[in-house]
DNA sequence: GATTTATGAATGAAGG
DNA sequence: CCTTCATTCATAAATC
């Protein structure tokens, strides 16, 4: 692997993101390794290093789980949230792959933005409504299973 | 600073080989210690901090002899996790049944686990992977005026 | 600037 | 296998 001495390799974000949750989870049971030894000989186990200068080393104690770096996340520019909720509005809720990449596609020239961005958003959106506006519903009691997602009012792509 | 900021981050081979040797050795002594822990204790790797919103280690047995709600979803322990990927990424990416069945008995030495959670696991490992990978372009630069490369392009080949 | 809220993204599970 | 959904998590934005 490691023959290529003359060429670098590049680390997109998300191979990026990738390294950073391993860590993190070496971080996690790490922590909770700690927690052991201080459970066992009832002292806190000391660092033979202490972290140079490792933003969230210290301080808040990150509660329960692990704190990864930051990692930014999209948000959409006014412009672009309009045309979402335009289309949305529309009444198409659940565009296809190929309609998600037309789209993507034009809002990218009001700024970043990629076709993940695009498909989470409606998912998002319509998870949403879903969960808002179980109301306006004819008399549906639903009382006794819990229905397990078998049923998708807005599968109308494809 | 979301957006217009496409930084790339650059590794050299070297770089890449000292990560990849730290983390092995974390991997491994990571398991070890888990190991260890399971040994002394004899009980699952669970710790009081583990899971920080997640319910899923209240292993409270269903007083009465009937479920009721408090419908979980399962969520690997760290440790479990930890096996997982070890599992995947030594190339075992599709157990079958029976393999299953040994990695589900093996973590549930960590924690709550089911043999469908692990092939369910497994299942979704690969889809992810494959929709993630073909994104990667070997030493395609693409200039600072594509702005849209930093996160994931939505693999839609069919 | 510490909390709370809104929301983009990750993920376990189900359906086909 | 592939796609989709429900739920959860983390963090940017908002609020105090």
């Amino acid at each position: 692997m490691a023959q290529g001495v003359f060429h670098f390799r590049v680390m997109t974000d998300e191979q990026m993101e990738v390294l950073r949750k391993q860590i993190s989870v070496y971080a996690t049971i790490c922590q909770q390794l700690v927690e052991m030894h201080k459970a066992i000989y009832g002292k806190p186990f000391v660092h033979p290093r202490t972290c140079p200068r490792n933003p969230h080393c210290d301080s808040s104690a990150t509660p329960g789980g692990h704190k990864m770096a930051s990692r930014q996340r999209w948000s959409p520019t006014p412009a672009q949230l309009l045309v979402l909720e335009s289309i949305f509005d529309q009444g198409n809720v659940a565009p296809s792959k190929q309609k998600v990449k037309e789209i993507a596609s034009e809002l990218a020239n009001h700024g970043q933005i990629s076709e993940t961005n695009v498909y989470n958003w409606f998912q998002n959106r319509r998870a949403r409504l879903k969960r808002k506006q179980p109301a306006a519903m004819p008399s549906n009691q639903m009382g006794s299973s819990e229905a397990a997602g078998s049923y998708d009012p807005f599968n109308v792509d494809r």
